[in-house]
DNA sequence: TCGAACCGTCACACGTGTGTCAGGGGTCAA
DNA sequence: TTGACCCCTGACACACGTGTGACGGTTCGA
């Protein structure tokens, strides 16, 4: 799958996963002409990148937690030194009060939202 | 409370409480010198602003959700406009999505953390 | 050969956050 | 009164990260 595709089917613009690449989130191979070339799931990858980078994770916190998502997790173990393990925790704990944050705030506009709805009339106020 | 005393409690430069005042997100009474003046419950409110635009929504969104998170609802009902409901479901919606994406990851990075730490040795690499 | 797709790169836009400067005033205590 | 704090406004500039537009040039496929 070359650049071109990979764009229409992540929704991401080819100057994006340019800059992705370039930010070292994600890799590609390249033809002898030079064309970038995409492994299948890649698209998964680039939304799940996408998805973080709206949550609001920059993507120097990205780049060390997508080794954390493949499967098969043998590889992965010689490279993790104890910092970077204490980053990984620090920003699993980050990313929990995230979480916790949205939900609180998603259910009070959730509420208020049924609130209002069930209330249909918004001259009484009461 | 003055913002002295609101920057202190909230870890937040008074640069940045004035900031956010500007961008519409908090109000302040003022002294007849011009002193702002803050309410209790605005120490909250900070860290809740704080906690949102960390968790990647923008100024913009927030200004239109902090208003559900007031407890007497009984006031904001008749300024609840069709356009604006509609746009408050949108952003729930999107919450949502930001929280399923959050938790997908933080479960990925937990699960590796415990993965690397039960098998303690790094050079077996199995 | 022609158009579509790709290449790298430069430059810019936007939002959040910060520092700082000038120029003004309020409050309190020694 | 003086000094040490606190606060006000407005402005300019900057940093950083994400995202985009546009350039000229190359390669592919029909």
């Amino acid at each position: 799958m070359r650049i071109g595709e990979l764009s229409e089917r992540t929704g991401t613009s080819r100057r994006l996963l340019r800059y992705y690449e370039e930010q070292g989130l994600i890799v590609s191979e390249r033809s002898p002409n030079g064309y970038r070339h995409y492994d299948e799931r890649l698209a998964d990858r680039v939304l799940q990148i996408r998805g973080l980078l709206d949550a609001g994770l920059p993507t120097r916190i990205i780049k060390q937690i997508l080794p954390c998502l493949d499967k098969p997790r043998v590889i992965h173990f010689p490279d993790a030194t104890p910092e970077m393990l204490a980053t990984l925790e620090l920003e699993r704990d980050r990313m929990t009060e995230r979480i916790e944050c949205l939900i609180r705030n998603r259910n009070a506009v959730s509420e208020y939202l049924d609130t209002v709805r069930t209330n249909r009339r918004p001259d009484v106020a009461a």
